[in-house]
DNA sequence: GCTATTTGACCGGC
DNA sequence: GCCGGTCAAATAGC
């Protein structure tokens, strides 16, 4: 990642320690560990406000803003000048329990199918709940030729605090016919602590973006105890469609499948 | 009843 | 003075 990042998938730098701070590691949705560890500023409403400069932030494109692997907790929205598309935005769920001070912003680029995203981070976790993926849910594209239909395996690793969630279930659905019937191999799996991972390996003609062979995002904004991350155009789940090309319900949550990409934005 | 989201207002930075 | 980021009350969903 560090160069040459795919299209639609890319990191730029506010904060040129953020920069630096990355170099040649891998791109995560946060930096190598502890560098944007800045001492926090108070969490004073004044304070918190303070100096955006100062603080350490970085830049990512992707397709799906909200699988990073971490819990995010939408605080705000807001019409940005300019810009055909509101800015999200998100701070981590710890933020109180940790004093994670974490958040991002996402805002969409374009009108694009699937549309970019760009997310802006700032501040490292310190809540320390860097997901590991565990791929509790599997959406397996069978043989073309077999059918169109897509097999989504729900499992669970019950590794989570809260104590094991177990589902399993099987979904057909149709899909189109897919241009040299590439489809992803989807990923995704949730855990007992309301984090979904996802996994997804893409078929070589998948856009560029697309098609650095793997991309794995883990952490959906589980929406927490409650919801399943809104409504607000985009939701957690929404990012999903950008991984398939027809829509698969999950409950209440449809996903359009297209090639979807994180990159390599995870652990 | 609890928790997350929405949305208007406030306030700091530029 | 304008714009953008955050707060916090209101609202909605579970």
């Amino acid at each position: 990642m560090a160069s040459a990042p795919p299209k639609g998938e890319s990191f730029d730098f506010e904060d040129p320690r953020a920069q630096e701070a990355m170099g040649s590691a891998s791109a995560s949705c946060s930096p190598a560990g502890g560098v944007f560890g800045v001492s926090p500023p108070e969490s004073s409403r004044r304070d918190s406000r303070k100096r955006r400069k100062d603080r350490p932030s970085w830049i990512k494109h992707t397709f799906t803003p909200h699988f990073d692997g971490h819990l995010w907790r939408k605080y705000g929205q807001k019409n940005i000048k300019d810009s055909a598309f509101p800015r999200l935005y998100y701070r981590c769920s710890y933020r109180e329990d940790r004093q994670c001070l974490a958040s991002k912003l996402v805002q969409q680029e374009n009108h694009e199918d699937p549309p970019l995203f760009k997310v802006t981070y700032t501040y490292e976790h310190t809540c320390n709940t860097a997901p590991v993926p565990t791929p509790d849910v599997v959406a397996e594209l069978p043989a073309p030729a077999t059918g169109d239909a897509l097999l989504l395996r729900f499992d669970s690793t019950g590794a989570g605090h809260r104590g094991a969630h177990r589902m399993e279930q099987e979904r057909h659905y149709q899909q189109p016919a897919a241009p040299g019937s590439g489809w992803p191999s989807m990923m995704l799996s949730f855990d007992s602590n309301n984090r979904q991972h996802e996994q997804c390996t893409f078929p070589s003609e998948l856009p560029p973006a697309a098609s650095s062979s793997s991309f794995s995002t883990e952490g959906l904004p589980a929406p927490s105890s409650t919801t399943d991350g809104g409504d607000d155009g985009f939701s957690t789940w929404d990012s999903l469609r950008y991984g398939l090309n027809d829509h698969v319900h999950f409950g209440d949550h449809s996903y359009l499948p297209n090639s979807g990409n994180d990159g390599d934005d995870n652990y």
